[in-house]
DNA sequence: ACAAACGGGACCACCCGTTCGT
DNA sequence: ACGAACGGGTGGTCCCGTTTGT
């Protein structure tokens, strides 16, 4: 009488493809502008499955930054995969993988974490709390960097590791959202070739590109 | 038959209410999230009136974009109010500016372009386009300030206005993006005085904070 | 100061303009779903104007039942222009009439009497009223002439000319209702063809096309 | 944190009972009054069920106009329920099936089609195409039966089946529209026994009622 | 683990009508 | 006589989440 419906059984991966579609869907039109339903839909699963996995929209958001941010963090990790022959090498990779990422097709050229932060900032403190750490995270492997360099080459002239990696990371988001928002991809290159160049010159000689 | 209680008649200060708790509401929650209700709610006006002044909530984002930059525009102008006693009092005055925008108690430390260009790019492609000739402006700005510095002094090294003050304008939005999501305005405040000591390398001695 | 508008002061014609726009739009959407707005921007003047001659929408609805009732008396009214040399006369150029309406190419092919009066019977007893009394005013002129046909020409069988009436001008009703369901105007003109034959019948020979 | 009372889960029914009560409304009120909310008020569920079964309210006239096409072949196919001992008997049950319908109490006197057709000819394309459909099938049925009589016993005078077919229809559909309008049902008893009359004299003696 | 019916409440848009000004 | 600001409410749609069933 009743029809048995199929039902697929792979709870990792229907986890999985929720959080990917809901990563590609908040990079396109943010986190609010964004419905269940239509996470569902791009998933390929029902809203059954969603509240099974999630307890809430805001939860699948959280695992979609922890997503977001542990590839991130794969990505950049890179940096550091090889002993440094030079004391900037490892520097020098890490603006490497970033302007790597720029001409990827399916680069989205955003931030995830810059997006959700800022509309959930007074909606869903837990959000943008989360938001911060993965900024600060980033920035702590900046400032590891800086800081091994500065040990390994005494700078030209003294600075804050912390406050430099701040700085880049700034840059690195606003330059994403400058990205976005001219649909002008290049600009990211070019901020993060001038800001290779900026950290080059606190050790070295005093700016050539 | 129905009971009108009473009619304000101020249409320039309607809209203006309007503009302004949109603005508000939206520094806060981003576009999407913001309803139309609440912002009638804020600017003590009935939805009445909200959709006589404006076709649509994307018309009110224009304005509310409109005023936003309008109001940045007055406040940047006035780093060229005085002639400039030495090259690079226009871009320092503007550097000051925009610090001094930061201990200020009621200010956003977010900017409506950044938040609104990141949710809307897909779904209302012409905020996004606002947004875009809005950053343009700006940069535009200070390019000028940049290449007028160069005429008047030659740089230590060589360098494209345009690049560098898309440069900074990536910094700016990037580091009140970071503020709003660190919650740490100060990060605003080093980000600037390091950009502008970078400025200053460009032309001057090579780095001194 | 103020900016003087222009106000076009042509009382009679802006009435006119807004009635005709009503049965315009109501033609096609029906009366409920054809907004008071709506009407202005077709007729070119402003709710002011609008409220300022009707004092509700429904009051518009009347004025528009009654210009198009009375276009439509005046239409019919011509077959009665000359005398009639046949009996049948009289009832022949009223079907006529109706026939050369059907191919005009501003024709709207549909009754404003038979859209207002379903859709308002219960929510506008007046309206429905209107079209009550407008339709039997049709059947009563058809009446007229049938009963003077009947008088001058003993008919071929007996019939109660109000009971032909009514049964033509459901026809006619049914048959514009018809045509613009299946857009087909030419079911008008033959079934006027067929109804003419019927009464054709009633007096003369058993039925010839 | 949501409180939700109770849940029926008999998809089936709800249907039914929206669709039920959809067509009384637009009975009454026509299709464009006629609310979403009070559809749901009248059928017992809330507008979630309602936008679960129907993606818009377009799609809830589609399914009141099938369910009402449904009822009406299934009634109006009962002519031809017993074979025909006359060539004329399907025909004549046909009529008394229409006649039927209208001192039944409950009977609406009005068509779904009918009513849907004209409001919607514009601004919903599709509901005018689907009213379109029904108004050919209840045509098409009718023509069989003018066509098979035709066969059986040859005319008085010849004619198009398909052309009387329209001719009944719109009668039918005009009856139907005169009866609303002006609250006398008797009318459409009084035309359908006139129609009657008229496809017998097609056949038979020279009319005669 | 998943599917689908469903609850209730928000959303934006638009409605009709009033009021004041010109 | 008309224009425009505005009030307050409704309309259709979609939202997130709950619940039951398989």
């Amino acid at each position: 009488m009743k029809k048995q419906v199929k039902t697929s059984r792979h709870p990792e991966e229907t986890r999985k493809k929720i959080i990917e579609s809901a990563i590609a869907l908040i990079l396109q039109q943010g986190f609010s502008a964004t419905g269940v339903e239509q996470i569902c839909q791009a998933a390929g699963v029902t809203k059954g499955a969603f509240f099974h996995h999630f307890a809430s929209k805001e939860e699948a958001g959280q695992a979609a930054l922890a997503a977001w941010a542990a590839h991130g963090s794969a990505l950049y990790a890179a940096a550091k995969n090889e002993p440094a022959r030079h004391p900037l090498d490892h520097l020098h990779r890490l603006f490497d993988i970033m302007i790597d990422i720029v001409p990827h097709p399916a680069a989205p050229l955003t931030c995830v974490v810059g997006i959700v932060s800022q509309e959930t900032a007074v909606s869903h403190p837990g959000l943008r709390e989360a938001c911060s750490t993965y900024l600060t995270n980033w920035t702590e492997f900046a400032r590891q960097l800086l800081a091994e360099a500065k040990a390994a080459l005494p700078p030209r002239i003294d600075f804050d590791p912390a406050e430099v990696a701040w700085f880049l990371n700034s840059l690195w988001q606003g330059s994403m959202l400058v990205a976005k928002t001219t649909q002008h991809p290049d600009h990211v290159v070019r901020n993060l070739e001038r800001a290779r160049a900026y950290v080059d010159s606190l050790f070295g000689e005093p700016l050539a590109p």
